[in-house]
DNA sequence: ATGAAAGCGCTAACAT
DNA sequence: ATGTTAGCGCTTTCAT
């Protein structure tokens, strides 16, 4: 029995208001066949003919259907939506990974769901419990320390797909599968960066970087760092660690730039970091490159904008980003990709690095500003590893 | 009859693979009560004993339960979670601003769904279009016309709620509601810089812009410099239009330094731009600020890092993102609080603006190499704005 | 305070 | 080629 329908009433009686949509049913209705002929045209599931094919998308068009997904998403139990969880988007370089998996998604008709952590397990916890919630296909997340992880942990219980991006995790000796992830290989890319400032004729080089305690991929590069020195038989000096987003590097810089010998050149584990510390070197009346060269790590655009330019490791983050979908893609498909994705970085040269040969000698150094108390860093060293096997 | 479900078996016999989750029916069954009294218990949406209450949440845990919102959502035809759709990530503007939004949802427990639309107009109508399908609640964007997007139309057709970002819309004359936006006063911001720079001696001031036609803000942001020209009896030049996203403003540089009387300042619609054109200005033998001044306009972090500092006017991208997250669901909730909501602006006095008086006479533009200015710099914000107009 | 039952909109067997 | 129907997991009247 067909009954006069709150619906209508809703539609025509309050114009403006929130009207409820029609469903499959008002057009198969107006379109006299049944539901799930109507469900055929629409996701062309099997063969309909091209009269009856032609009447339901009319009959759809002329209701301005809009499908709900909400119904096929709980029927089929696959949302076609992905959840992406990322530490931050002050960092270009997750903003920008996620601009392309957005991208590809979008492509492949998927949905993208999104929050980010701000390096925080609990807060990782509860974003993918709401992700995981919503019943996504998959997730393609960065962890604080994928080493040790409870959400990727139950991630594998559960057997939800998921692939990490910048995490890179060593290929653990035990029976299980490693993880899917994507990232370059930091170690490699450090060591890059680090034996060009040797060849330039560099034999001080400091490492810079934030918290290792924030992230696997700062040790890794440290281990870089340490692996192209002792390449060159130089010794490996302790890392220099800031504090978190720190806003001033120079009373650490004070530290750094005071020993005998001075070091001639920073590597900096980040692009935000390189740029703050050529600041507050120049503020201290240093010169980048003459007095001290200083290498990024990251290869965030806005580098190349700065003259002179930041020398630094560029990361393909679209890359990475459009890698770690394709990757998910096969996951949630059921293939076992599970594995490492190394992509390539390369280094850009710009101006702030030059041969130590051309710096002028070591001069000493006027603090622009009075000298501050003991800096609220610290240091220490990672344990030399076994190198890396990655297959990319 | 209870038989024995598939799902058991699933779970049981296929230990790694994707196992099914329980539903809400499991646990009723296990707390030995119905299904509406684990709901009841879950959502807190009715009386129940604290007895029973306890009952069931013991066996939820004890099965690790998980509610499907697809389920809770489909029945409730409400979903709590909103849509953001943005330009891009690749401009840190928007990427903040999407990171605040999303802090502020998780906060309220809405999950975000976000899309990109790279400024076409076709795919903020694909994009929506996906989103619209997931039933979000509301919706957060920047369209790339606002005055005259279909986009617009059919939300405001179909009652679905939204607020926009960056987009600032003139209150219009007709009776239909303003539409709610959150963003800064465009004009206003661009006529206190240009104020300012007047302030400093220069009388030879030009704009330089993204395309017009790309956005409704660089034009507010061209009449506010045309405001400030026009009080100090200063006729107003052309804007300099840059297609999008151009490599390389040196050909046009040429042609804009090379009028007589040279222009001593540039306004720049964007950092991005800003950066870019000092960059190109020094390749061609200018010295800023000692040559020629560059204001900006977005208030990117960067603009601090750089050397001297970038003078701008800075946006508060994550107090937009966070204001429109207040505002939508204040529309969700069936406020009709459709109005503007301008943010402060502050200008941020960098060092590539120099009073005219200290700037060297124009030298013949000669391409020499790229020399580092040296002058030291301090970066500081310019406190009391004009105060807070519109109804927030 | 608790339970039974009716769907939300859709898809996928299973019929015809 | 098309129709019928049984749910997906959940909330929410309406009874009790």
């Amino acid at each position: 029995m067909k009954t006069f329908s709150f619906k209508d009433i809703d539609i025509a009686m309050i114009p403006s208001s929130r009207a409820a949509r029609h469903t499959i049913k008002d057009v198969a209705v107006r379109a006299g066949v049944s539901l799930a002929t109507v469900s055929r045209v629409l996701n062309g599931s099997a063969a309909v003919s091209d009269a009856t094919a032609e009447v339901v998308r009319t009959a759809a068009a002329a209701l301005d259907f809009r499908p709900n997904r909400l119904g096929r998403n709980l029927r089929a139990s696959r949302t076609n939506s992905i959840g992406v969880m990322l530490p931050t988007l002050r960092h270009p370089v997750f903003a920008e990974c996620l601009d392309r998996i957005e991208c590809a998604a979008r492509d492949a008709g998927h949905a993208v769901t999104f929050a980010t952590t701000n390096y925080d397990p609990s807060r990782e916890e509860q974003a993918s419990e709401l992700l995981l919630q919503q019943r996504v296909d998959g997730l393609i997340l960065t962890v604080a320390n994928a080493a040790h992880s409870h959400l990727l942990d139950k991630l594998d219980r559960e057997g939800m797909p998921y692939v990490l991006v910048y995490n890179q995790l060593q290929p653990v000796k035990s029976a299980k599968a490693p993880r899917p992830c994507v990232s370059v290989d930091n170690r490699k890319a450090a060591h890059d960066m680090v034996a060009h400032l040797i060849a330039l004729g560099h034999q001080q080089i400091r490492m810079l970087t934030g918290q290792f305690g924030q992230s696997d991929r700062a040790r890794l590069r440290y281990k870089g760092y340490g692996d192209a020195l002792r390449k060159a038989q130089l010794p490996v000096p302790d890392a220099v660690e800031f504090a978190f987003m720190v806003q001033d590097t120079r009373s650490v810089l004070m530290d750094v730039m005071h020993v005998h010998p001075r070091p001639t050149a920073l590597f900096c584990a980040s692009d935000q970091l390189a740029m703050q510390v050529i600041r507050d070197l120049q503020a201290m009346g240093l010169r980048v490159p003459q007095d001290v060269s200083v290498a990024g790590f990251d290869g965030v655009q806005v580098g190349e904008l700065m003259s002179p330019a930041l020398t630094t490791v560029v990361q393909p983050s679209a890359e990475v980003g459009l890698c770690a979908f394709d990757l998910l893609q096969r996951v949630i498909l059921g293939e076992q990709p599970r594995g490492s994705a190394l992509l390539h970085h390369t280094l850009r040269l710009g101006g702030t690095v030059a041969p130590y040969s051309l710096s002028t000698p070591a001069s000493p150094l006027e603090p622009a500003l009075p000298r501050r108390s003991a800096a609220p860093h610290k240091s220490f060293s990672v344990a030399p590893q076994p190198p890396l096997k990655g297959k990319p």
